[in-house]
DNA sequence: AATATTAAACGTCAAACTAACGATTAATAT
DNA sequence: ATATTAATCGTTAGTTTGACGTTTAATATT
C-alpha cells in the first residue's frame, strides 16, 4: 500500500495575481513569459508545485522570485482545472492575489522576467486562461476590501488620508466624499496620527498615519462597511 | 513539444462538505470511506479528478453519485495542498460545498457508501484533514449567507417562515426576533405567499411561501444584511 | 505680499435602518 | 376552554448614511 491505483496524475501550478499601488493607482505586475507555449507573451507569474511544496508555499516562492519581497499579503482565490486550459499539458491552478506596495518593489532589472506595472485597464491580453484569473481576482479584492481592511496591504508603514482615499476610489471607480470618508476612517480606530508630514504631493503637507496593529487584527473579521453602495459596484 | 519535462505530477480530488436542512436543523451528509488508508472511518464524500473533468464536474459527479441529485448548488471553497495531507501518497484536494434539502436525498440504502447525516456539533472526527475542511465550509457559509440569499437552495420549493428562520437560526446558532426577521424578509420582496399551509408543525398552520425566481437572480449579488450583527458572530 | 492649492477639522440634516419590544388576532389540536 | 404557534399590526430610541456647508491651516508659486 504505497500508492492509488489506476489515477491520473497531473501537474499542478501556482498563478499570482499581484496587485500594486503607487499612491495614485492600483496596478497589475506582469511577466513576459519565458518558455514555450505562449512565449513572450504577456502572463501572470506563476510556477509549478514542487514535491515538497505547499500551495501556499509555492505561490509565496513564486512571488519572492519575482518581486524579492517576503512576508506579502497573500490569499488564496480559486482553482482552476478545465482539461484544455493548458494547451501543451492538462495542468491546474490555484491563483492567489498579492498586495504589495509598488514603491517596495525594488527588483534589479536584470529582470529575468521582464516584468512590467500596468494600470488595471490597460492590461494587455493574457495567455490561457489568465484574463479570466485577473477578472476573478478584481472581484474579491473588491468584495473583500468593502468588508476587511485588507488595503493597507498596499500602501507603505506611513501613509497618509488622501492616499488612502484615492487607493479606495481607486479600486472601485468612484469618489468619495473625503469629509465622510474621514469620519468612517476614525471611527474604525484603526489609524495613529505622526507628527511628520507627507509634503510631495502638496503644497500644505498631509499627515502621516499608521496602522494600529492590534485594533487592525482585532478588526479585521469584523463587517465593515467602507465603501457607500458596494452592492452598486460590485457584480460577481 | 508535448509535455513540460522535469516536473512532478500529482493526484487532484475533490471533496464536497454536503449540508442538508430538514426543517430544524442544519446537517452534514459524511461518509464511511470505502477503501484504504483509513478505510471505514468518517470522510467527506469526494474522488479523484479523471483526465477529462473539471473541477466543477468532478464535484458534480461525486454528489450525483452520493445523493443522486442533479442541479444541487455547489460552490467551490478553497484548494488544500499540503504535502502530507494524505499519507499514501501526495493529493491535493479542492473543497465544495454543497446545499441540499434533505428531504431531497431519498438515496436508496443499497447505500454502497454508508452515508450518514449529522448535527453539525455532533459530527464525528474525520480523516485526513477533513476537519478542516468542514470548519472552513462553515465559515464560508456563515459568511456567504449574511449577505446573499443562499439560504434558501436547502429548502424545497415551498416553505414556511418558521423553517426559514429556524435555518437562519441553526446557521447562526442564534435567536432571531420573529417580527424584525418578517419585515426584512418581505422588504427583500424575494417571497411569494401561497394559498396553502404546512399544517404539519404546528396547529394553527404556517402559510408555504415560493421564492420569486426573478428577484432572487436579481438581487442574488446584492450585500444584503440578513443577520443583525454578523461581526459578533463570524470568526473566521 | 498676494494667491492658489491642498489638507483637514469642525458641523448640519433628513432619511433610512436597527434592534428591542408591545399588543392583538387567527387557527386548531388537545 | 385552553394552550400553542403563526402572523400582523404597531412603537421607539439610537445609529448610520450620504450629501453638503464652512472655516482654518500650511506653503509653494507668482
Amino acid at each position: 500500500m504505497t500508492k492509488y491505483t489506476n489515477q491520473d496524475r497531473f501537474l499542478i501550478a501556482v498563478d499570482c495575481i499581484i496587485f500594486g499601488f503607487d499612491g495614485e493607482h492600483l496596478k497589475l505586475l506582469l511577466i513576459k513569459r519565458g518558455f514555450e507555449p505562449e512565449k513572450d507573451k504577456w502572463s501572470l507569474m506563476g510556477g509549478f508545485v514542487g514535491p515538497q511544496e505547499s500551495l501556499d508555499n509555492a505561490a509565496n516562492r513564486v512571488l519572492t522570485q519575482l518581486t524579492g519581497l517576503e512576508g506579502v499579503y497573500l490569499e488564496q482565490i480559486q482553482a482552476y482545472g478545465d482539461p484544455l486550459r493548458d494547451p501543451i499539458e492538462r495542468t491546474f491552478s490555484v491563483t492567489y492575489f498579492a498586495l504589495i506596495d509598488i514603491n517596495k518593489y525594488k527588483m534589479q532589472i536584470t529582470d529575468q522576467y521582464h516584468a512590467e506595472w500596468f494600470l488595471l485597464k490597460d492590461a494587455p491580453k493574457l495567455i490561457f486562461d489568465h484574463g479570466a484569473m485577473v477578472e476573478n481576482a478584481k472581484k474579491k479584492i473588491r468584495y473583500k476590501a468593502a468588508l476587511h481592511p485588507i488595503l493597507f496591504e498596499l500602501l507603505p508603514k506611513k501613509f497618509t488620508i488622501p492616499q488612502l482615499q484615492n487607493l479606495y476610489e481607486d479600486v472601485y471607480n468612484t469618489s468619495i466624499d473625503n469629509r465622510n470618508f474621514i469620519r468612517k476612517l476614525t471611527s474604525t480606530g484603526l489609524l495613529i496620527k505622526l507628527p511628520e508630514k507627507d509634503k510631495s504631493a502638496s503644497k500644505k503637507g498631509a499627515f502621516y498615519f499608521k496602522l494600529d496593529k492590534k485594533k487592525y487584527v482585532a478588526n479585521f473579521q469584523a463587517f465593515l462597511n467602507f465603501i457607500p453602495n458596494p452592492d452598486k459596484l460590485i457584480s460577481g
